[in-house]
DNA sequence: CTATCTGTTCTGAC
DNA sequence: TGTCAGAACAGATA
């Protein structure tokens, strides 16, 4: 899912472990996830992380990036250096010792959705783990990375200028668009999907279809507050795990028990306005929101 | 078994 | 230009 709160959380856990660290070899097990010339990072030392909308750059200290997209599935999983332990029956990795999730994301590394293996000198390991393979890792320049930063994006919801005015003033290009599709469009807001973009239409109490024309310059502030309240809490929660998020050491988020419609259908409305929550298709997308109280 | 669902975004047809 | 279906892929679920 990973969308804006998911990526930071993971950019948080990856910067204050390879910072400084020099990239000291690089495996391709998917080709078709790594584009561009690995040979420009290859041996140079990590300067900086950076996350723009949904998309989360690896800074190198020689004017080369790796910037990742991990679409649905993508994972991006740090290991520090196995130690070659004489007691063989301690276990691979303490971070799983909680619980046992529902899927496999405890399993050795790299396994069968590992697409791409970052060495560091310290052999540290980065993992790029892609279940449906759409996700990609791109080696860019810096002109071409802020090219792509400039031209591709739309506001960040945490920008001073991400207000009532800029929302209004986008949606007199395309009056007849529901606000949903608005919400998640990247060119006008940079880093909303499909699950906060339900929980913050709920929050504003805005129904998901309504058209941009029609919505009045109040309800545009209410929703520019919710979104930046549900995306603060959604990143102290370490972001959403529905199934195959994991932070940067492998570990699950918190936000899911935060969720007030995202694939709740059938349950009462958590407003307790005596609705219930339905699901229907936005855009194709699969929408949770209450009939009721969302208007 | 089949049919339908899933967090993203890009392309091509109209 | 705006909108929509379909594609990219690999599952899980009913």
């Amino acid at each position: 899912m990973p969308e804006l709160p998911e990526v930071e959380t993971i950019r948080r856990g990856l910067e204050k472990r390879i910072v400084d660290r020099t990239i000291t070899d690089i495996e391709i097990r998917y080709p078709k996830t790594f584009q561009g010339n690995g040979g420009k990072v290859a041996n140079n030392r990590v300067k900086s992380t950076e996350r723009r909308a949904k998309v989360l750059a690896i800074r190198m200290n020689n004017s080369y990036n790796l910037l990742f997209h991990l679409k649905m599935t993508g994972q991006l999983i740090w290991r520090a250096a196995q130690l070659r332990s004489s007691s063989s029956a301690e276990p691979r990795n303490q971070d799983f010792s909680g619980g046992h999730p529902d899927h496999n994301w405890h399993a050795d590394l790299p396994n069968s959705t590992t697409a791409v293996v970052f060495t560091f000198d310290d052999d540290s390991k980065l993992f790029f783990n892609d279940l449906r393979k759409f996700g990609w890792c791109k080696v860019l320049s810096d002109e071409d990375l802020s090219k792509i930063f400039d031209t591709e994006y739309g506001l960040e919801p945490f920008d001073q200028n991400f207000t009532a005015e800029y929302l209004i003033n986008k949606a007199k290009r395309i009056p007849n668009r529901k606000i949903k599709q608005f919400l998640t469009d990247q060119t006008i807001i940079a880093g909303i999907g499909n699950i906060y973009a339900d929980e913050l239409l709920f929050d504003a109490r805005i129904s998901p279809v309504r058209k941009v024309s029609e919505i009045s310059e109040r309800e545009w502030g209410k929703m520019v507050k919710s979104t930046i309240k549900i995306l603060n809490l959604a990143i102290d929660q370490g972001g959403t795990t529905d199934s195959d998020y994991v932070n940067a050491d492998g570990g699950k988020g918190g936000m899911q028990n935060y969720l007030k419609v995202y694939r709740k259908a059938g349950l009462d409305c958590p407003a307790k306005c005596g609705g219930k929550i339905e699901r229907i298709v936005v855009g194709g997308r699969g929408t949770h929101f209450c009939p009721r109280c969302q208007n």
